[in-house]
DNA sequence: TCTGGGGTCCTTTGTCTA
DNA sequence: TCTGTAGACAAAGGACCC
């Protein structure tokens, strides 16, 4: 759908000159991403319901492409059920590192339009156009067209674009245009597209919020921003509170900032079966660390702060932390913590169906301080871990690896 | 129906210190 | 010196997003 919002509701967008002076944000959302790189790459399944997602025996559904929704198929459904409602549908594994890449060359279309480029996730960025309508010869508008043009002619790929004056009005636009849809709103008409919307609509509110809003009797958008902001905070909390009561006005002040730092890393994984071993669960721990470590190098980071998350068979959920003097990158050091709070977790023996570990609190590894003298058994094992990022560059992830490991299927990276 | 993986941010609670 | 307290920080848990 291509249209703009105007007192009447949603019209088309005829060529006409519409008002979209001060709408410099644009939210670009890629359509269905990653089942429709799998369909790039795989012609012989278009048309055809696709769904992204684990085959494991806990699988769930990372992307399903428009035919499979049409079934009811939506992303976080178990693939049991996805493939109970959906029986044809053509399964993929994720493949991440594709996606990475995919998505690195539409950001770099994006950047070439405006370097102000803000990444949300692998299919989602703000732009923020103020400064490019001279020359690139037209409005807001106009460079929304341009977006959709030239990320379809160089990757074959669509997406679809809100424009507003803010960001979050911007995002809301493009989910309302999906798929391949541009969606202006000028300021104007921002309350008109906004408070017939249900209050699931309003960034920040998920199942509990939406549950929690019900009971106070607001159901809209407009519900809300017609309740005193006092209430509103003093149900939700100051921050949220405080969020929802500017949002449902349309007030959102957040700039488009095209330089984000990463703040932590994580991985974990959910096994087939609940596992109960506590030399399993180490080992399980060890190929974690090994993989995380890699990843920080890989983005030229260090840690501070090591975490493990442990979840019981019946999904209770623990985590702990520890705060290391110096930040690190390497594995060993990572792995040893982990082990311990596993080991302090007080969860040893009992069976666990989730192990996860994430570093915080990073900061460029170039930056830290690195005592040569105190720290050379450290040193030693960065080295080591450097050369086998270069191996594993160089001849893929099954080709090095702790002798602990060894006996393991490595599907990791 | 039975719940992935990778993130960010917020709230609460406890501890330490000025 | 003792006591109370505010602020910083760490840890844990949870909601939410894609």
């Amino acid at each position: 759908m291509r249209g703009v919002m105007t007192e009447h509701g949603i019209a088309p967008l005829t060529g006409q000159p519409v008002d979209d002076a001060d709408c410099t944000v644009l939210h670009i959302d890629m359509d269905a991403f990653f089942t429709s790189v799998e369909e790039l790459r795989r012609p012989e399944v278009r048309g055809r319901p696709v769904i992204v997602g684990g085959t494991g025996a806990r699988g769930v559904v990372a992307a399903a492409n428009y035919p499979a929704r049409r079934h009811g198929v939506h992303s976080a459904m178990p693939m049991a059920r996805a493939l109970r409602l959906c029986p044809g549908a053509v399964v993929f594994p994720p493949d991440g590192e594709t996606y990475r890449r995919v998505s690195a060359r539409v950001m770099d279309i994006l950047r070439s339009i405006t370097p102000q480029v803000e990444r949300l996730s692998v299919d989602e960025a703000f732009l923020d156009v103020a400064g490019a309508h001279r020359r690139l010869g037209g409005g807001p508008e106009h460079i929304a067209r341009l977006v959709r043009a030239r990320v379809r002619a160089e990757e074959g790929l669509t997406c679809s674009v809100g424009v507003a004056a803010t960001k979050f009005v911007a995002k809301l636009a493009s989910t309302r245009c999906k798929p391949d849809g541009l969606l202006l709103v000028p300021t104007a008409h921002v309350t008109a597209f906004l408070h017939p919307l249900p209050v699931g609509a309003l960034w920040g509110v998920g199942d509990r919020t939406e549950q929690a809003l019900r009971r106070m009797g607001l159901r809209t958008v407009g519900d809300v921003a017609h309740t005193p902001p006092d209430t509103l905070r003093h149900e939700l909390g100051q921050a949220l509170g405080g969020q929802l009561a500017e949002l449902a006005w349309g007030r959102d002040p957040r700039p488009v900032t095209a330089e984000t730092t990463d703040k932590s890393v994580s991985t974990e994984e959910t096994f087939d079966t609940d596992i109960r071993d506590p030399e399993a669960i180490r080992r399980e721990l060890l190929r974690l660390a090994e993989k995380v470590a890699r990843r920080l190098r890989a983005g030229g980071h260090a840690g501070r702060t090591v975490g493990v998350k442990l979840r019981r068979s019946d999904f209770g959920t623990v985590t702990r932390s520890r705060t290391l003097s110096e930040p690190t990158d390497v594995a060993r050091e990572i792995f040893a913590v982990a082990r311990e709070l596993y080991a302090a977790s007080g969860l040893p023996g009992t069976p666990l169906r989730l192990v996860g570990i994430r570093m915080e609190g990073l900061v460029p590894a170039d930056q830290v301080h690195h005592q040569l003298a105190l720290d050379e058994h450290e040193q030693e094992w960065r080295t080591v871990e450097r050369l086998q990022d270069e191996v594993v560059r160089r001849f893929g992830s099954g080709a090095l690896g702790p002798a602990s490991l060894a006996f393991r299927d490595e599907d990791d990276v």
